[in-house]
DNA sequence: CTATGAAAATTTTTT
DNA sequence: ATTTTCATAG
């Protein structure tokens, strides 16, 4: 068998316009210069007028050096709003400019593919289009691929393999592990994908996991499942997320010949986020980027220690930290002049951040001085729905100042704080875009349709095949797919190829045989138009044909036509692509759908995809004990957790430019239960002098010195001063005009009610602690029937009793389940 | 094989 | 609390 690639022209996408061959030695492999008036005359213009291009105008000395030194081995720390995404693209454009290699001969990585768009955009407005040949700019994963689909049968891949998303990925687990005898609910399949994605990101195939990591799942089967997992994805001809890394690995690690003219192709490397990539992104880039002695090493990593949020996907701050180590001779540069927010804002994240040990240290300084820049304000609500109440009014109040809601951006630890905010802003009639959110194609019903390409396109995807074969119901259930499968398996063909098979005989009945028939007939059909008719045609075909798109029309629940919206919206969306094969690809790799820029709309995202943006005003929810920090993460990894966590605030308070609203709230849902929360730690590690308590009055100004915490924490009884807080402080204002029936209606104090929290019954004050006591044995203080208050819901009867957890018909509110905590008798 | 209702899980963050 | 998964009956 001959390696189709040996013979092919090895780069084959040069872009035949280029200009002059680069003046460094091109690579043997380039195609002849064509004349014209491309990138490379103009940097022959630049050169030859002696002037410096005006696209270093600007640069601060740092950021000057940090694009100048093209030779060697360069780290850049840029901590936030220095210029980092600058300094890349105009390293990128100088060398394109000076001729210095072809845009194809630059390897550059990102973390996102969000970020590599928007590093494309930027080239093109620096060189003047002619991005189009820059084919390794993209995430590592996008390069994985495209390295795959030249090289892959060095791994037993072919070029068509299929990329599965996570979901496959479970599903197929689940079937392995019930095909091995064992019961999948003691063994979750999602816990042991968790598993393989987090070894693969260390670079560890089944050979190298450790003994202990083997043994924990499935009885000591964990190796053996993980061989099982690799061999199907073998005969799938599929790839897993973690795969696109590995791969790449093994090719280069087997074929030096490979390695080497990859040497020569890629003179200069960037990358983006350094301090965000695993072991295995690392191992991949040091065999790019580490040459034969004598060679140089034009490497340039950019990253910030301080911005590190990834570690819990197998993220190595280390990396970036043995930078200097690895590449001998490396020059470091460090960005710490701010451009983005006010003295402020970044006094209150750098006061935050210094709370952590083991940092690289900057310093960011700005000379922005404004004696009007507000400070950061923190911000107290009663419960997480007065808070979207209260950050809804502060945004219609910006707005009216003439400010635009694509200036601001609320950033929430975890998804699920989104929520309330969609809630509030869908009442107020309030713009919004979710970012990051549940995914476009992530959707089932986009999943399914994408399932229906995939199959036509590659009709050995079982996965796709058998999510599909009985969507729309044809009457082939379980027991036909089950014996599809088997006999798929037994005789090592893909189940389509199966189903045309066992249609020849009688093994199934009548009815499933005649409905498989048919369905197999449309599927040869599909394919047999993929090469000829319009990708967006042939989709719309499919949906038609197959009765997916009458399947939703005739479902009459409330989300059906809202998902043939989707559909209509995933077809225009496969407009912008060449062909049925593009698109999947695409989708495979980039789950997240375009936003719509002309909307002027508030952005809700996650802190985590909040990196590397910036907002004029910045909302920060949710900064509560247990929610951010986040406990999980203090669980699991202790010190190192809670100080991840802490940089993501600082990447929180870091997005804004003038002005930044820190939230907690003293309630909050979890789990359908209301919870009572402490503030965040965080907030006591602010500095009073770029920080100011909204809305509290003056009298209660004390409580902002330094220290509205410390008592909390400190004092050996913490019942004492559970609420020294804003909140409280704020309800304790509240209290005189508050009555039982005013309560969540008006401008969000509803947290009038808590008034007595001194004076009252410990057992309402303190619902934290004595939610953790009477979890144990104690009984509860209510009986059943009991006539109760309760803050938020009002009164009601007791009508199931668990532990401290009650169950209450409230009078106005219905039936609810509480901690016994939250109602006193009424 | 499907429809119904009950039980269980969900909630960290992403390529 | 809501959503997803599972079990049972039709």
């Amino acid at each position: 068998m001959s390696n189709s690639f040996d013979d092919m022209p090895f780069f084959d996408e040069e872009p035949g316009e280029m200009a002059r061959k680069p003046q460094p030695p091109a690579a043997p492999a380039e195609r002849a210069p064509v004349a014209g008036g491309g990138i490379a005359a103009r940097a022959m213009a630049a050169r030859d007028g002696g002037k410096r291009p005006d696209y270093l105008a600007g640069l601060n000395p740092e950021q000057t050096e940090a694009v100048e030194t093209l030779e060697g081995p360069v780290l850049v720390l840029a901590g936030a709003g220095t210029g980092k995404t600058r300094v890349l693209t105009t390293r990128i454009a100088h060398i394109l400019n000076t001729g210095r290699a072809f845009p194809s001969q630059i390897l550059a990585v990102t973390f996102t593919n969000k970020a590599a768009r928007e590093m494309k955009e930027r080239i093109a407005l620096l060189v003047g289009g002619a991005v189009e040949g820059m084919p390794w700019l993209g995430t590592f994963h996008s390069i994985g691929v495209k390295l795959l689909r030249r090289h892959g049968e060095l791994v037993g891949l072919r070029s068509d393999f299929t990329i599965l998303d996570t979901d496959d990925v479970v599903r197929l687990i689940k079937q392995l592990i019930q095909a091995e005898g064992l019961d999948d609910k003691r063994w979750p399949a999602k816990q042991f994908a968790g598993m393989i994605d987090t070894w693969k990101n260390k670079g560890l195939g089944p050979a190298d996991i450790p003994e202990g990591d083997a043994r924990a799942f499935a009885n000591g089967r964990g190796r053996d499942l993980y061989v099982a997992y690799q061999a199907r994805l073998s005969t799938l001809n599929a790839c897993d997320f973690g795969d696109l890394l590995i791969h790449p690995i093994a090719i280069f690690r087997k074929n030096p010949d490979l390695l080497k003219e990859y040497h020569g192709r890629f003179r200069y490397i960037l990358v983006d986020e350094y301090q965000d990539t695993n072991t295995a992104q690392y191992m991949w880039l040091r065999l790019l980027a580490q040459r034969p002695k004598g060679e140089l090493q034009n490497v340039c990593c950019v990253g910030d220690d301080d911005q590190s949020i990834y570690g819990w996907r197998g993220a190595e701050v280390d990396n970036i930290l043995r930078f200097e180590k690895d590449f001998p001779g490396a020059k470091v540069i460090k960005l710490e002049r701010n451009y983005r927010s006010t003295e402020h804002i970044l006094g209150a994240a750098a006061h935050l951040i210094a709370h952590n040990e083991g940092r690289l240290g900057k310093t960011l300084f700005t000379d922005r001085s404004d004696p009007d820049d507000a400070k950061v304000q923190v911000h107290a609500s009663w419960d997480s729905e007065e808070e979207a109440r209260a950050i809804g009014e502060e945004i219609e109040q910006l707005q009216r100042g003439k400010h635009l809601l694509n200036d601001m951006a609320i950033l929430v630890r975890a998804s699920f704080q989104m929520r309330e905010f969609e809630d509030r802003f869908v009442t107020l009639g309030l713009n919004y875009r979710v970012i990051g959110g549940p995914r476009f194609y992530e959707r089932l019903e986009i999943r399914d349709a994408m399932a229906y390409f995939r199959l036509v396109a590659q009709a050995s995807d079982d996965l796709a095949f058998e999510r599909i074969i009985n969507t729309p119901k044809r009457g082939l259930g379980d027991t036909t797919v089950r014996a599809l499968h088997d006999y798929a398996r037994a005789r090592d063909i893909p189940m389509l190829a199966a189903a045309a098979d066992i249609i020849e005989t009688d093994e199934l009945k009548p009815k499933a045989r005649k409905a498989l028939f048919d369905v197999i007939q449309s599927f040869r059909r599909w394919q047999e138009l993929l090469e000829n008719t319009p990708h967006t045609e042939l989709a719309e075909q499919i949906l038609e044909e197959s009765g997916y798109t009458d399947m939703w029309k005739n479902d009459k629940s409330a989300e059906a036509p809202g998902r043939l919206e989707n559909l209509k919206e995933l077809i225009r969306s496969m407009e912008s692509f060449e062909s049925m094969r593009g698109f999947l690809e695409h989708v495979s790799l980039v789950m997240d759908a375009e936003t719509n820029e002309n909307l002027d709309a508030v952005s809700i995202m996650t802190l985590h995809s909040a990196k590397g943006l910036e907002f004029d005003t910045i909302f920060l929810p949710g900064w509560e004990e247990g929610l951010f920090p986040h406990q999980r993460s203090l669980d699991e990894s202790g010190r190192a957790g809670l100080e991840e966590e802490r940089r993501l605030a600082y990447v929180g308070i870091t997005r804004a430019k003038h002005r930044c609203h820190i939230w907690f709230v003293s309630n909050r849902r979890i789990h359908g239960l209301w919870q009572s929360t402490l503030p965040s730690r965080f907030l006591d590690e602010l500095p009073v002098t770029h920080v100011e308590v909204a809305e509290m009055e003056q009298s209660y100004g004390g409580y902002g010195r330094g220290g509205y915490g410390q008592s909390r924490f400190d004092k050996a009884e913490p019942f004492a001063n559970s609420y020294s807080t804003p909140g409280w402080k704020r309800a304790q204002a509240n209290k005189t005009d508050a009555t039982r029936d005013n309560w969540g209606t008006r401008s969000g104090h509803a947290v009038e009610r808590i008034g007595y929290g001194e004076s009252g019954p410990k057992g309402r004050t303190i619902e934290g602690e004595l939610v953790a006591k009477s979890t144990s044995t104690e009984p509860s203080r209510f009986t059943l029937g009991d006539r109760v208050f309760h803050l938020k819901f009002g009164n009601g009867n007791i009508t199931g009793i668990e532990g401290n957890k009650l169950t209450i018909e409230f009078d106005r509110a219905g039936q609810k389940r509480v901690l016994d905590g939250f109602v006193e008798r009424a």
